[in-house]
DNA sequence: GTCAAAATTGTAAACGTTTACAATTATATA
DNA sequence: TATATAATTGTAAACGTTTACAATTTTGAC
């Protein structure tokens, strides 16, 4: 009595094998009385097909897989979420590696693709380390992939991406703290998820630059992608002699960890300090004061990317391999405010 | 110039495909020198084994089924951080699925279950409205099961399970805001995660009898585990003719919320109202008033889960099905206090 | 050098499904 | 009713791997 398979629910049915396959998968090919007396039989053993065999067999996993930086991170859990609604509705389950820890090493995933362990990739983290190896012509051609949130790398300017358009978001913050009034404003981004930063950084520094202010060097600080590191990045800041009255984050997690910082060095935001964060997670607006923040659409990120897979998935060569640009919208709450005469 | 399958490798190295295989799985079982001309040959033509048809032949994916209510939660998150590191390094992957989203109905889960598209299966969320389909003798004994977090309702108590005792670490929150000399303490929970939430009520009306006070039934307030949910029974306490002047919340999630709420009515955290939450995520200590909070091991825990349904895969019955019981640890920050005089 | 045992390799079957093709049966048309 | 066509079903091969078993080769002891 282990598991139950095709052949005895055609011995039950009176049928043949290929009957049964038919009756599941389509049954409008098969006669009703034939198709009853087979579902009769399958309820009656409690067949379900081994889907084993049957990724086995049709040569699909019925698998995606999605690398990104951290799933921890509140804006990609609704960029997930997105990505799961579209998977989900179309039958699809996720598999998720995390570059932050390195689950998966480049090597690995390039095993998965070319052993077929999943139907298509997506790339919600840059792989700048070792791009070029997971993402070779050959690979590329063998696995539908699709970029989201980042923006892609030159070399990589054939496959599809969907993300917003970071360079004039970040212009767009910085502008915002400019126009309140600051003039010595930092920027603050963390080490991993470098292309999406890099792409941040240039946005403020085009604002600086359009605003004729300048940007010292010790005003753009690195961190972690994380609390901690936007903490150890803050008190740095503070530190410096001519201390800045703004700071731009790369995310609302740093945003989150340098507010904090900010309180426990005895400094009021957005009195003595305006933050502006990136993302608005759901977060951004029970901070306290609530934060001033980019927000992006993740969760149509996330569904834009996964149909966009399933495009490159379904047709073999839907090579319109454009790039969709999302919209965006400051968000403005209250921790940046202008700063304190003096 | 398609895909490499093993017959092209014996082809070039000039052995059958059985030694192939063996060179790969076996290495010792085939001569040095036959060994290294098959990988020469896998070298120069590229291969990669079809996990496809590996996973078909031996009956395993090597995939693991995790069931939780939501992957957005900070104290799930670092859980399924424990639970990726050791199934990373048994070579195991994780699918996900959110019962909070319905990301899976309850037939679907069974229906992967005896499908076998998993090796075992991770529950960290209850499954009570359809728990016995699901959670059936013939699908336990079919596949692999740990329960993590949530106390196991009666009828699976022979499934292993890994958590904290969450009635007495409620019951100790409970009575630490009765030390501080609270009288009048809500308990506020989420519809969803409905055992786990049953067992912390439980801890708290423990502790409001042992203390002899009085538990107004509008103190227990049920939201959604969520901000928003935690927003909205915020407010509805703070309704109440009698209102309470501590809160304790089922998790931080949760308790986030409520201060914002409390904040935005015009209290002020921990002098009006004091506030303590459960689950002691990143973002506990950076809230403002830093959140007292009990702390759950939740690393340990999604490690020790694993593990528990490794060995539940490993040998055929392993059958100490016993509940492994972690510590807890009520973390005193400065979200309560004693109540301002009245 | 002979023989037994061990090590190595090959042959072929099996896993459970899908599917091309052939065979059969039902239906429609004349 | 006979025939052409369509609908339904069955037969058997195939997918790429692992593995029991058999066949062969090597090794070691005498």
């Amino acid at each position: 009595m282990g598991t139950v398979s095709i052949k005895d629910v055609a011995r039950l049915a009176g049928v043949s094998i290929a009957t049964v396959s038919r009756a599941v998968n389509e049954p409008d090919r098969v006669r009703r009385e034939t198709r009853e007396r087979v579902q009769d039989a399958i309820r009656q053993t409690g067949y379900a097909p081994n889907s084993l065999a049957r990724s086995f067999r049709r040569g699909r996993t019925q698998v995606i897989m999605v690398v990104l930086p951290s799933v921890g991170d509140p804006f990609f859990t609704e960029v997930m979420r997105g990505v799961r609604a579209v998977a989900a509705r179309e039958g699809y389950s996720l598999l998720i590696n995390e570059t932050q820890f390195n689950t998966l090493t480049a090597d690995e995933i390039g095993a998965m693709v070319v052993s077929r362990q999943a139907d298509g990739i997506i790339l919600l983290a840059s792989l700048s380390p070792f791009g070029t190896r997971v993402l070779s012509a050959e690979n590329r051609r063998a696995l539908p992939m699709v970029i989201g949130c980042e923006t892609i790398a030159p070399e990589l300017s054939e496959i599809p991406g969907i993300h917003i358009d970071n360079v004039a978001a970040a212009r767009e913050a910085t502008a915002y703290l400019q126009d309140l009034g600051h003039r010595r404003i930092a920027f603050m981004y963390g080490e991993h998820a470098t292309l999406l930063t890099a792409d941040r950084e240039a946005g403020y520094r085009q604002a600086m630059d359009a605003a004729a202010l300048p940007v010292h060097p010790d005003w753009i600080v690195e961190g972690q992608l994380s609390i901690e590191g936007a903490i150890a990045a803050t008190s740095r800041l503070l530190d410096l002699p001519e201390r800045p009255t703004a700071i731009f984050c790369a995310n609302d997690e740093m945003a989150m960890g340098c507010m904090h910082a900010l309180k426990t060095a005895g400094l009021a935001v957005p009195r003595d300090v305006s933050v502006v964060g990136f993302d608005d997670t759901r977060y951004a607006r029970i901070t306290d004061p609530p934060l001033t923040t980019v927000r992006q659409p993740a969760r149509l990120i996330g569904e834009r990317v996964m149909e966009r897979l399933l495009l490159e998935i379904g047709a073999t060569d839907a090579d319109d391999a454009g790039v969709e640009i999302l919209p965006h919208e400051l968000i403005i709450r209250a921790s940046a405010a202008p700063p304190s005469e003096r």
